[in-house]
DNA sequence: AACTATTTATAAGA
DNA sequence: TTCTTATAAATAGTT
């Protein structure tokens, strides 16, 4: 792309490929941050120049995460190369019902995405950044009373289930103890009277 | 470059979402390659998809060992990092025009406030989380691209205001001197009339 | 997976 | 470096 074709090899000229460097550099950038943008998903990106200057680029918040998360990638690899692709359909299946309840609020969440964040300013990005941790933290914050709840719930099912699952057991046996009594009272009975039984 | 331009915010469409990953994915590929061929630098990109499954390229033998450079870099930088808070008055001004479609974006999460989050389930809030998440990634991340260019901006406004103040300096500087010499020419003619007066 | 109409990136020049 | 411009390359929508 530019006045002339160019060979897949090294800039000789110095200067040329200083100049290269320079455009092509932000180019790539530019087309990573476009392709996590446009994709959601997670683009990490380093680039050592030739002085040893760094210059990176990364969708989420840290290169750092980004990497740990190649790291542990890797080691799966290794393992998991002899896996049959298993998916999940139950709980994709599952999944799908419930976001079409949440999307309500989720909508709200999803049209408020990147290209919005690009007509942003410094200090509305600040804002912006202090609402959403808000939010997350309140987010958080019902997620875990809810589950505290529910939990409690569950404890009160769970002791229920037990008492009813005591008392069945109570029955089986009682049940079984009767059954025994009768094929004991058979069994005598039958020394007597089986004959009398299968005539 | 297409048929159509195409906003920077996330594809709707998961077909048309997966195509361009496709697309662009190898695109970033062969121009991080060409990137490192024509420059003679190191390039390290990982891409995540939406399902997690991993693609890179390195310019090296290893991203591993790019990353360990990476690592070292970083820490490196941390002693190194001490800014400069400005208001960059011009960017700002190109900015408030933007900013009628930014309240929509600041209202949306603004009226998204904690009586929703009492109708959401587990599952929901759990989605709701990762979201959010998500999206205070991005403008941590949007903010800290922003805060580097307004940066760059500032580093030559810099620039131009040493020029400018370097000038009035010379200026002011000559014109003492003027001054100086307008003043010593005053008292050699003052010395001589005034002989003549008291003759 | 191919095909174009367009957009985007960029090499060279200023 | 930065801007401009001609041209190469990438790719969005289409088939």
């Amino acid at each position: 792309m530019g006045r002339g074709k160019v060979e897949l090899k090294l800039i000789d000229n110095k200067l040329r490929r200083q100049v290269t460097f320079s455009k092509r550099r932000s180019g790539l950038i530019k087309k990573a941050r476009e392709l996590s943008v446009l994709c959601g998903v997670e683009v990490g990106l380093v680039i050592f120049s030739a002085k040893g200057r760094l210059y990176e680029f990364c969708s989420g918040e840290s290169l750092g995460k980004l990497l740990e998360r190649y790291q542990m990638h890797s080691e799966e690899e290794i393992s998991a190369s002899k896996n049959a692709g298993g998916t999940d359909k139950k709980h994709n299946a599952e999944c799908s019902d419930l976001r079409a309840g949440a999307n309500l609020s989720l909508k709200m969440s999803q049209s408020m995405e990147a290209q919005d964040l690009d007509n942003l300013d410094v200090p509305e990005l600040t804002q912006l950044e202090k609402e959403l941790d808000a939010l997350l933290r309140q987010t958080r914050s019902r997620k875990t009373q809810l589950m505290m709840e529910t939990r409690t719930a569950l404890i009160e099912t769970e002791k229920q289930l037990k008492e009813e699952k005591r008392l069945i057991e109570n029955e089986i046996a009682a049940l079984k103890l009767k059954e025994q009594a009768e094929q004991a009272l058979t069994c005598r009975l039958g020394t007597g009277s089986a004959e009398h039984f299968l005539r």
